[in-house]
DNA sequence: GATGAATGAGAGTTCATTCAT
DNA sequence: GATGAATGAACTCTCATTCAT
């Protein structure tokens, strides 16, 4: 309620510039400021305990705005995670595996997963979220049905020039060892703040991140190198 | 506030006495359908999206008793959480690593990680949710505090043992080592929705499952046997 | 709840002294206990604000006790209130005003007025609760109504007296006076609390005690002694 | 957290428009509207015994808008206090005391004390409430601690003034005199239930009243001119 | 496009009271 | 006479959502 009254709107004057333009970057600036606060909101306390009330205000909004822009709570909700995870996957595919030397391109990809992670904890926690609850707004997006998922495909590319030029053993499943490769970064920060409390000492302090990092590559590269 | 850790009337041996006997008013008995409801509840849909009239009513409880018992339902949710937290790593304790050769102590262990995930999957929600949470919870519990997290010494035992007789490679760091073995397996069923609906495959059928856990043995037996 | 462990029990050998006997004290002591209980609760927190559960954990009493002695919460109050109002009637009855010289009898009652407000501010409490509630209870009590107000006869007699050796103004009301006796002392204690807040200083310390027993002393003199 | 005292929509000025133009919304009306209902609710059962959904029906308004306004049912009764004791405390200041003749002044603040609680029987039950509960949440009003307490400075200049024409005795305490005056007053209408009860006789009819205002009047008056 | 006021359904929690032993 | 377990009604409070402007 209170962050209202920082809302940045321009002056009356800049209106004079140009009669239509504005306001429709304004309404962009409102959605944008939206998605921003709900994944924060989202992230930290789920669907169910994000409020539409802390998501306007956050977002220097107002609540009407959000169902102006949204339609409701679980819409927005699917908007967060389709743009998280569309992004994820953009990224991602945006890597170029194929054309790097398979060692190189194996090593980029667990870097890549690390690096992630820890730029995107949001992300983290929003499909943690969403596996809680069976996927089920994944499930319908129709944004992310034509997400078309050739990673794995660039993988077993890779795998398979990484085996004929003898780097790799032969018999990789592209699609555990992508798996593999996710869930040795996720999980390090998806559960950092249970492990951190049951082993008593901080795990994701800057020293210990660089050991992670260095340590996931070293499992998987152990992995589909050994003979 | 409850003081229900107190309470532990009626011993399983008074089932001897004969099977109709089945007392109408039964203090545990109660406690126990309350939390296994509230497991089921908690674990399904988080701290806060689960209803207390469901949980009562799947206990076939008065939503009183639950007050009752638990005070609220935050106590209640870390009651669920000490249990099957507990309940875990007690089993895991159970393995008795070090008396096994190293080789088959890391197999076991690894294997034993896979089973318990698949065994036990609200714990991996129950995780899911509290990390999402910031462990807020866990790290108020006395019970796990008191834990002693006795494994990673066990598996640094294992470690120089396999080192020593040259099966496993030097400098491992025992703690990361168990984060990736628990990460391998956890991720895969934490996951398994938002993965089965990216890659459009179901994941967890029986035939992938076998598939996946002889992986996971496979990906960290590579790297602890890596020259 | 806790209270409860401290609770006094006859050891079972006494039992051999006298066969009847005991149990009937045992009785009556918890009676005792109940209402003592539910005085200090009721006058400090009303009939609505007062919890069942508090005045049983106070008296070292089961709940169900509560209900076997007094039947039901607002029975108790009746039970606490008649018990606190019947005993202050009995003890102003037994001044025996007529028997004193006038001047003293007036002093008498004022200081006697004052000294049982001091001495029981249950009561204050007790009837103020009780007044907002429009006397609802008190009026249907038969052990009430049963208590013949003599003292306003009394009273009267005494002005007369006054009256007629020349101490007293004519013409006094004794119900007028008694009411101002009353009111003098009680409306001291009975507002001290945001007396206090509002002039910012404690009204209810000894020295300021004594001050204003003499102050109501002082005035109710002053009235009768007028020409 | 509520922040409503620093809504002021709708001057009353605005009325002057016309009488048809009654606004369907307006935050001003309601905020009173709800004062109002919860001021007879807290004056007739206490804080305890009040209810939320009376007020909110009594006041034409729906349930959550009493939470929108006063943030929860403890900050209703506070803002029911301060305005109650505000505004007897204002009228109170606005006497003027000091202007007048001493023995004219006294008889005015008498006078003034009696027919304020005629005319404000509620506020007598408020505060018979709140002195019950210690006056915890006059205590933290911050509204009343700025009151400025001069009244009884007042009464102090119009006792000196009356000593020294020699209409007063000497050496009276300005406070106990406010206290006494308050005390005659109030107790007769605080606790009229009872009293009747027990008088077995109405004591607050109209031919009373007015009795008992002179009869305040005379004892006071009797007091300070006493020799 | 934007806002404060309003709402009804339902959430968690508490209460006086009663049952079974 | 005494107790812990159980209950349903009712209470305070919260939520996502919509109306009127």
């Amino acid at each position: 309620m209170a962050g209202a009254t920082t809302k940045l709107k321009k002056p009356a004057a800049s209106a004079k510039a140009g009669p239509a333009a504005e306001p429709i970057r304004d309404a962009e600036r409102t959605r944008q400021a939206l998605l921003a606060a709900a994944e924060v909101e989202f992230s930290t306390k789920g669907l169910a305990g994000a409020r539409v009330d802390v998501i306007a205000e956050q977002a220097a909004a107002n609540k009407r705005m959000l169902y102006y822009y949204f339609g409701s709570k679980e819409d927005l909700y699917l908007a967060v995670l389709e743009r998280a995870y569309g992004a994820m996957r953009e990224t991602e595919r945006g890597l170029n595996l194929t054309h790097l030397d398979p060692l190189d391109a194996i090593r980029t990809l667990v870097e890549f997963k690390f690096d992630y992670c820890q730029a995107h904890k949001q992300i983290i926690a929003l499909l943690a979220g969403e596996n809680m609850l069976g996927a089920k707004h994944l499930k319908r997006s129709k944004r992310l049905r034509d997400m078309n998922l050739s990673l794995v495909d660039s993988l077993r590319a890779v795998l398979d020039a990484g085996e004929k030029n003898g780097d790799f053993r032969p018999g990789i499943d592209p699609l555990h060892l992508y798996i593999s490769m996710s869930a040795l970064s996720y999980f390090y920060f998806s559960n950092s703040a249970t492990l951190s409390t049951a082993f008593d000492r901080p795990l994701v302090s800057a020293a210990e991140q660089k050991l992670r990092r260095a340590h996931c590559v070293d499992v998987i590269m152990s992995y589909v190198t050994a003979k």
